[in-house]
DNA sequence: TATGAATGAGCCTTCATTCAT
DNA sequence: CATGAATGAAGGCTCATTCAT
C-alpha cells in the first residue's frame, strides 16, 4: 500500500504558490469547482444546494461557474464522472501478482478501499448518487457500470483464486461478493449520513469495523481444512 | 388480513369497502398524505417532490395538505415519524421465548425484518433519512435514536445469546452486531436507488443475498466446536 | 358605422362593478393579461417587456402569470392569437352585399380597417410581429396566414368587383392588393413608432393620409370613361 | 471602387486584397464592427442579439469591441449614425438638373432610392429604428430628423415641381408625399420581417411593386389635360 | 373543513461590462 | 491594442404557503 500512486484522482489541495492570478488558476476552476460542488452535494444533497454556493466555496462569482458548467446538471454529472474512480485497473494488476493468501487478499482489499475510496473526498459521491439515483437515473446506471461493476468484477476474481486454490469453499459467487460490498457501502452512507448527527458513543471505527466483518466473514468463507 | 401477521405499521392501502365516502376519508387523510409523501419522498427526493404533488396523489388539494400540516418540513417529520417501526418490543418478547438454536434466530431475524420492514412501504423511510440526513439532522438523530438504537439492542440480546450458550464464540459484540446491520441498510438502499436503474441482469434478489450473507457470517461466528 | 357591432375583439376595459374579488377575475385574468401584455410588447418589444411589469400592468403577482401561461414566449403568442381579428367574415358578407361605387367601397374598406382595427389597442400586434418576426418566424408566418392573406383576399375581391363593372381599369391585382395594404402597415408602424418620438409639427392625421392615399390610388384605378 | 457610383455609405464588404493584415484591419475595425452589428440587429433586434456574436461575426473578441464603443447601446446607436445615408444632398442636385416630366423623375426617385437604399444592407437600419423606436426614442427622432426629413423635402420638391409646371393637379403635398414615402418603408418592413417567413408564393417583387406603386399614384396625381 | 387562486421569496441562468495579462 | 476570464446585476420561472370563498 506504501508505495502506491498517489491519492485522490485530481489533486488540487495544495494552493502553494499564488503565481499568476488569472492563467494558472483558469485550468484549475474545474477542478476546484468539482471539488466544492462534490463537498456540497454529499453534505445537502443537489436541490438543497445553491450554485452561488458551490462558486463561493470555489473562491469564484456565480457568472464563472458558468463558464465552465453549462448548468447545475451538468455540473453535477461532472463531479460524478471527475470522482470515478480508474483505480480498478491498477488493483487488478495488483491481484495478478499478489502472493499471500486469498484471505490476506480479502483482507487487504477492503482496507485498502478505505483508504484511497472511503476515506477520500471522493467517497461522498457514493452516498450522492445513492442518494440522488431517483432524480439522475442515467448517473445511477453509469455509476453501477463504470464504478461497482468493475468493483465487483474485481472481487470476484479474488474469490476465485480463493476457490480455485481450494483455501476458500465454494461459494454462490455473485452473492457472496455483496457480502463483502454490502459493509464498505454501509460504511459510506453512514459516515455521510448518521455519523454526524450522531453521540460519539455511536460513532463506528471504520478500520474495526472492517476487520471485524471481514474476519466473520472469511469465517465463512474458508474451507473447513485450513482451519484457523 | 384479520389472522395475518401485524402487516405495515399503517395500513390504508386497501381501498376496499368504500363504505361513506366523506366522514371516513376525513380521519384517514393525514395518513392517506404521509403514505403519499413517503412514497414520493423516498422516490424523488425531499427537495424534489412537490407538495402539490403529495396532495394529488393522496386525492386532495393543495391547500388541504396544509391544515394537517404546517408545512412541507413538518410533512417530512411526520413521515419519518409515522414509520417509525414499533413493532422491536414484539420482536423482543418473540426473542425471550425463542427456543431454537441462535444460528437458526439470527437467521430468522433477518429473514423476518426483511419480510416485514424490506418489503414493506415504509423499507423507504431508510433511505430517505439517510439521504437527506444532511438537511435533517435532528430527524437522523431521531432515526437513530428510535429505530436504529432498538434493532441493535435487540441484535445484541441475539448475540449474547449465542455467546452465553457457547454457540457463538467471543466476539466484539457492538461491530459484530453492525455486521448484521450493514447488508440489511445496504439492501434498502440497494433497492431504492440502484435496482431500478440497472438491468435484470444485476438485479439482487434479497432472500438470496440475506441466506448468503448469514451464512457467512454465521461461518465466523459459530464456536468451532460447533463444526458444521 | 355608426351602427357597427362592437368595437375590439376582447373588451375588458370597463371595471365596472368590483363584484366579489377573486372568482370573477379568475376569468378574466388571463385577457388582462394579454391585454397587459400587448400594450408592453408593442410599446418595448418582447425582450425589453418583464414578465413582472405585465402582470402589475394588469394588477396581480408575476407568479399568476405564470398560472396562466407557460411562459413569456407562450403570453406572446396567446397574444398575437388572442387578437386576430375575426372580423374578416363579417366584412366579407358586407362586401356581398355592397350596393354603392367600387371606388367607394375601397375608401370605406379603407375607413372601416383604420376605425375597427388601426385604432383598437389590436392595432399594435402588427408593429409586434413585424419587429419580432425575426425570433419568432413562426409567429410570423401564422401572422401571415391568419390575417394578412384574408385581408388580401378581400381586398382582392374588392378589385375585382371594380374591374368586373368596368368601373376599373385592368391591372395587376396582386400588386395593386398592396397598394391598398402598403399605407395602411406604414400607418400603423409610424403610430407605433415614430410618432410617439416625432415633434406636433410632424404629426401624421389618418384620416386625413387615408383619404388623400386612397383618392391618388383610385386615380390610377378608374377607368377613363369614368372621368372625374 | 473610385469612379464606381456612390455605393453604400461605407464598404467594408471586398476582404480583396489582404495587405497588411494588422494594420489595415484596425482602421478598419469599428465599421466591421457597426456591419455585423446591423446584420444582426436587424436579424434578432436589439436586446438579442449578443455583443460577442457581433463581435465574432467582426472576427474580433468581445473585449475589443468595447474599446471601440462604450457600450451596446452606444453600439446601436453609432450603427444608426453610420448608416444614415447623406445621399440626400446628391440627390438634391440631381433633381436641380432633371429635364424629364416630373412623373418620370418620382418613378426614377423611387426606383433609385430601392437601388441604392432599399437593396443594400443599410435598408436593414429603417427596420431597425421603427422596431426599436420604443427603446429609443432619441435614436427614433434622431432617424426622424436626419432621413425622413430629408427625403421628405426633397419628394416635396418633386412634387412641387409637377405642380408648378402643371404636369400635376393641386394636392395636399404633405400627404402626397407620405403617399410615395409609405410604399417604401413597408417594402422595408416587409423585407425585413414578413418576407423572410412566407412562402415563395407570397413574395413581392419589389420592382413590379414599386412600378405599380407608382403608376397608381401618378394616376391620380397627373392634371387631367395631360391625358394617358 | 376543503378548495385553488394568488402570492413572493428564492434560485438558476444570461450577458453586458471590466480588467489583468 | 487585443484578449478572454471574471463579474454581478437582472430576469424568467418555481413552488411552499396563505387566505378568501
Amino acid at each position: 500500500m506504501s508505495a502506491l500512486p498517489p491519492q485522490s484522482v485530481h489533486d488540487r489541495s495544495d494552493e502553494a504558490e499564488p503565481r499568476q492570478r488569472r492563467s494558472r488558476r483558469k485550468e484549475a476552476r474545474p477542478g476546484e469547482l468539482i471539488d466544492a460542488a462534490l463537498a456540497l452535494f454529499v453534505e445537502k444533497g443537489f436541490a438543497a444546494t445553491r450554485v452561488e454556493e458551490v462558486a463561493a466555496r470555489a473562491g469564484v462569482s456565480k457568472g464563472t461557474l458558468f463558464i465552465y458548467f453549462p448548468s447545475k446538471e451538468e455540473l453535477f454529472k461532472a463531479v460524478v464522472r471527475e470522482n470515478i474512480s480508474g483505480r480498478f485497473t491498477a488493483w487488478g494488476e495488483e491481484l495478478e501478482t499478489y502472493t499471500d493468501s486469498s484471505a490476506e487478499l480479502v483482507r487487504y482489499c477492503m482496507h485498502s478501499w478505505w483508504e484511497q475510496i472511503g476515506m477520500s473526498a471522493a467517497s461522498g459521491i457514493t452516498k450522492l448518487v445513492m442518494s440522488e439515483a431517483g432524480m439522475f437515473p442515467e448517473i445511477a446506471a453509469f455509476y453501477q457500470q463504470e464504478v461497482i461493476e468493475p468493483g465487483h468484477d474485481l472481487l470476484r476474481k479474488v474469490l476465485q483464486r480463493g476457490i480455485a486454490s481450494g483455501e476458500f469453499r465454494p461459494m454462490p459467487i455473485e452473492y457472496a461478493v455483496y457480502s463483502l460490498i454490502a459493509p464498505m457501502i454501509f460504511l459510506l452512507m453512514w459516515k455521510h449520513s448518521m455519523a454526524p448527527c450522531c453521540p460519539p458513543s455511536q460513532q463506528l471505527d471504520p478500520v474495526t469495523f472492517i476487520d471485524t466483518q471481514v474476519s466473520l466473514l472469511l469465517g465463512g468463507m474458508l474451507a473447513p481444512s485450513a482451519s484457523r
